[in-house]
DNA sequence: CGTATCCTGACC
DNA sequence: GGTCAGGATACG
């Protein structure tokens, strides 16, 4: 699920469930998440306060009043599950914050690939991240100058945060989809027209999803043949020109697209 | 560049 | 029981 506009909305969750309140607990449940975050750790993290939650790419920091952050990373599976203090846990709740006015904010992740940090005052937890998918210093002159050079096909090229940030691996497929443009073409061998098209698809890709989150989330959500143009669809016809649409492994990760209308 | 790895659930 | 999954990273 979580890509630029699903955590941008689950950001949004947790400024709502704890911005301006003191931490009483932190505690992580799973090993997984203690290797990042021992239990000593968690501990230092009671009587501080979330001065703001923040949203880079697919990350989430939660920046405390004493200049330390916590950084959050759902990876695949991981979201936001806000209740009371008392409230039961989850059966895949991995890492429980609880703040002083009895709100509890859970991170809940079956798979238990999420990763949460905590980082000293004045250090950058955040990896090297190129400009959000949706910033306007996002354009063709951008990918031109990133991709001028570089074999790499395109898809898994746009897949790569330090390229840009916030795209996953539907998105990829359907901004692609958008610009018309094969997922397979080799990115310095794309024109200016080409790279012009690819920002302006990513950048409709996210608008569409962040604006309407009720399509995304929760009970609510419709099936995925339903939201995506080309994602999950392998076999349907192509909304455009009615072909086929074609699933092919790049990088080990599934591509969708439209061989008749996508070149 | 491809492949393995971290995890667990869903699905065939 | 095997395969696959929307992420990221380490390694060869």
């Amino acid at each position: 699920m979580p890509e630029l506009p699903e955590v941008e909305y689950a950001a949004r969750v947790a400024r709502a469930a704890c911005q301006g309140k003191a931490i009483v607990a932190v505690r992580a449940r799973h090993p997984s998440q203690r290797r990042t975050l021992p239990n000593a750790v968690a501990k230092a993290l009671s009587g501080d306060v979330v001065a703001d939650v923040v949203r880079r790419g697919k990350h989430q920091l939660f920046v405390l009043a004493s200049g330390r952050t916590i950084h959050i990373h759902f990876r695949m599976t991981g979201d936001w599950h806000v209740g009371g203090c008392g409230s039961p846990l989850g059966r895949f709740a991995r890492v429980i914050f609880d703040f002083d006015d009895g709100t509890r904010l859970s991170l809940d992740d079956s798979r238990a690939l999420s990763r949460v940090a905590l980082h000293q005052a004045g250090v950058d937890p955040l990896p090297d991240l190129g400009p959000e998918a949706t910033s306007p210093e996002f354009d063709a002159a951008w990918l031109h100058a990133r991709l001028a050079h570089r074999r790499i096909p395109i898809k898994p090229a746009l897949l790569d945060q330090r390229l840009v940030a916030g795209i996953g691996n539907i998105y990829a497929s359907e901004a692609l989809w958008y610009a018309k443009v094969d997922p397979r073409r080799p990115s310095h061998r794309l024109t200016p027209t080409g790279l012009a098209a690819i920002a302006a698809g990513v950048k409709r890709t996210m608008r569409k999803a962040l604006n309407h989150p009720e399509r995304y989330y929760g009970v609510d959500a419709v099936s995925d043949k339903v939201r995506f143009n080309v994602y999950d669809r392998e076999g349907s016809p192509c909304r455009r020109c009615r072909s086929e649409i074609t699933r092919i492994t790049q990088a080990g990760r599934s591509t969708y697209f439209c061989g008749g209308c996508q070149k």
